[in-house]
DNA sequence: AAAAATAAACGTAAAAATGACGTTTGTAGT
DNA sequence: ACTACAAACGTCATTTTTACGTTTATTTTT
């Protein structure tokens, strides 16, 4: 067996968008439609992630960070490189081998995939002029390559470091409410949980920082707003190995 | 900018062994060694890890099973990718870049990184034709290419790890004792645990299985034996999302 | 202006887990 | 039989979790 030593690498991001109005944990996907221009046969339409090569003064982290802030304008979003993606039948699918452009050199692209975390609201799809659009993890479109495995690798990673990890406010404004905060657990990972249990265990927390400020424009009695401090929370984390297998 | 499509990749394998005895988690690495032919001078004088490039047929998975059943002819051992390191000035020193092969092409390596956990008595290193040799992970000797950093940053990565999930298990024997559990535990965090309160925890799971087996051979007090099942784990998380941030 | 509706916020008691210790037990070597 | 010593068990106060019930503040309806 010869080595293949010359491979072709890119990064794929997933960006994972929750929306605090509607209770869901959305991926950011990109239209890929091509017709043929004699037959006018459809030879792609479906979406795919967004992702691109890494130039050569890059690292890795600079890729997944341009691409961000290509389609969505923003930087300083929580990212994190999760996986990379290499079987050698990555591509096999003849219309994607159709989309890229040198298919002698992409039959196998390596692809090392990042999620971010962020929250709709701060993402204006309108002045984007890629046709990018928001889709439930839980309610995928089709998907081009492998990237469905992709996310659903993402959302796996997600959902168990959430769970010791306070990532979940990345997905949420800097400022929030503590139903805000169980409605992401919930929706994430599609579990209840008592409420006033879980106000009480958030509320308990250090780094929870209750605000001089309530919530404005809602029907109901308005909800005590808080921050999370990342600052006291690596201070609390330090002195707290805490072994919970 | 124009981008760099093509790029070299390759498998790298941080093994941890721990060292049952000794109390030590270890890592192994390869003795790299060049001197030049005409003036005897020592180019390369270190250690390094394990790793290949990655064939035309192979999964990275399958690349880094390959490399780590060529260094120690085991398979079946517990295995994470855990990172791809793929900065631009990977390679910049000049002894890495004397020792590897096509120059032009390798000053861009992409690796992908993996880390291995088994007990140090599950290898040979005698019968292996490479030099190989284990080194503590906190005393590590001088190491070639970006070699540290990844094993520090695989390293980081089981510490947190080791906090939630039960891969503490891979790096003992299939039998183990309590106190050896324990003493896995403050080896890898540096910390000091109560013996008698880390016990009756451990004893508690319902996946650490009381063996009908003692120790044999030891010098006082023969410990009971037990095993960690993974089928009951599986079963026990299902029921039981604890948010623990 | 009072009443109704509702989400937010607070409260309570039993059970389980944890932290900080003291005590007993079983085996090998003397 | 005695001793050394790690293994193993026990206790109690404190904290955390679980499973509920109740009150409060605000907006909307009457």
């Amino acid at each position: 067996m010869e080595s293949e030593k010359i491979l072709n690498i890119s990064v794929d991001c997933v960006v994972f968008g929750y929306d605090t109005n509607t209770k869901s944990l959305n991926v950011l996907l990109i239209k890929r439609y091509l017709a043929s221009k004699t037959t006018n046969e459809v030879l792609v339409d479906d979406f795919v992630l967004t992702g691109y090569h890494v130039y050569k003064t890059e690292t890795l982290d600079d890729t997944a960070t341009r691409v961000l802030k290509e389609l969505t304008g923003l930087t300083g979003q929580y990212k994190k490189q999760f996986k990379a993606f290499g079987d050698p039948d990555r591509l096999l699918h003849p219309k994607d081998i159709i989309w890229i452009e040198n298919a002698e050199f992409n039959l196998r692209t390596t692809t090392i995939a990042y999620y971010f975390l962020l929250n709709t609201e701060d993402v204006d799809l309108e002045t984007n002029k890629n046709d990018a659009r928001w889709f439930p993890v839980n309610n995928l479109p089709e998907l081009g390559f492998d990237h469905e495995q992709i996310i659903l690798e993402a959302y796996e990673d997600l959902k168990v470091k959430c769970l010791s990890e306070p990532i979940i406010f990345e997905l949420l404004p800097d400022k929030f409410t503590i139903n805000e905060v169980q409605d992401v657990y919930q929706s994430i990972l599609g579990i209840e949980i008592d409420n006033r249990n879980f106000r009480r265990k958030l509320i308990n927390k250090k780094y929870i920082i209750a605000l001089d400020e309530k919530q404005v424009g809602v029907s109901k009695k308005p909800a005590q707003l808080y921050m999370f401090s990342r600052e006291v929370y690596d201070k609390v984390f330090q002195k707290n190995y805490l072994i919970s297998i």
